[in-house]
DNA sequence: CATTAACTACGAAACTTTTCGTAAGAGTGT
DNA sequence: ACACTCTTACGAAAAGTTTCGTAGTTAATG
């Protein structure tokens, strides 16, 4: 049985994968081309990334194509779940209320999402009784 | 005048500089004992690091004793602020609620933590008027 | 005043991550 | 078959981070 560890993407692989989380699958000219619209990057940097994350299992690929394609691996809310305990520890001192009360002091959420954060606090409440 | 760009600690500075928040001001051998609490590093790492901390101003120190005594030159407000941004903007797509709702689902807060944030998103909606 | 202990400074090795150049294969058109 | 283009593979340079050994300084102790 092959053994999961937690994923760690790096800054640049994250980059990547948020390009394959809101493109779907891929060719490396698709992603690379995303990547240009934010920075210079050369096309067989981007290549090599996707590679290597393909070694890492961050990545799988189609290559049935002469173009390889390549799609996220690992659903986006894994990521956010490792990312943010990490920085809930790191920053945070684990306090998840703190991490709360900066995220919405430091943003404008909409209405909406008001609500939905308050019926999401809610919900918590009755659950606990 | 000087210019103040926003400071981006590693893993490692970080790790440090929560001691720092924590414990206030230490000398290198405080805060190297702290660190071993956690993992095996040489006081010469740690010597390092605030040295290299010290040069990005990460950190001030008073050098008018013998142990120079190492002080965290930013607040863990500032850090968290940096450092939520950056993971809202790469993991979350910029979606604060996306991230406030996971933070909150993945952890237990109290009653007590509750009924702060509950208040936080009242004084929030009260200002919008 | 020599020895030892507690420090700092700093170069450089070890590791990790990112970038890129070059080679080679495969398909297309002449 | 030849040249041209698009693509992958891969080694290795470049850049960034972390760890540590060694040398030198200061202060205290016999």
């Amino acid at each position: 049985m092959a053994k999961k560890l937690t994923p760690r993407p790096t800054d640049s692989e994250l980059e990547i994968l948020r390009i394959l989380w809101e493109n779907g699958a891929s060719t490396v000219k698709a992603v690379n081309e995303k990547l240009n619209e934010k920075k210079e990057s050369g096309y067989t940097t981007t290549l090599k990334m996707l590679q290597i994350m393909y070694e890492k299992n961050l990545v799988v690929r189609d290559e049935n194509e002469r173009s390889h394609v390549y799609k996220a691996a690992i659903k986006q809310d894994e990521i956010q779940k490792v990312l943010l305990d990490k920085l809930l520890t790191t920053a945070f001192s684990g306090s998840a209320a703190n991490l709360v009360m900066q995220a919405l002091g430091n943003s404008q959420p909409s209405k909406e999402e008001l609500k939905k954060i308050k019926e999401l606090l809610n919900q918590i409440e009755r659950d606990r009784k």
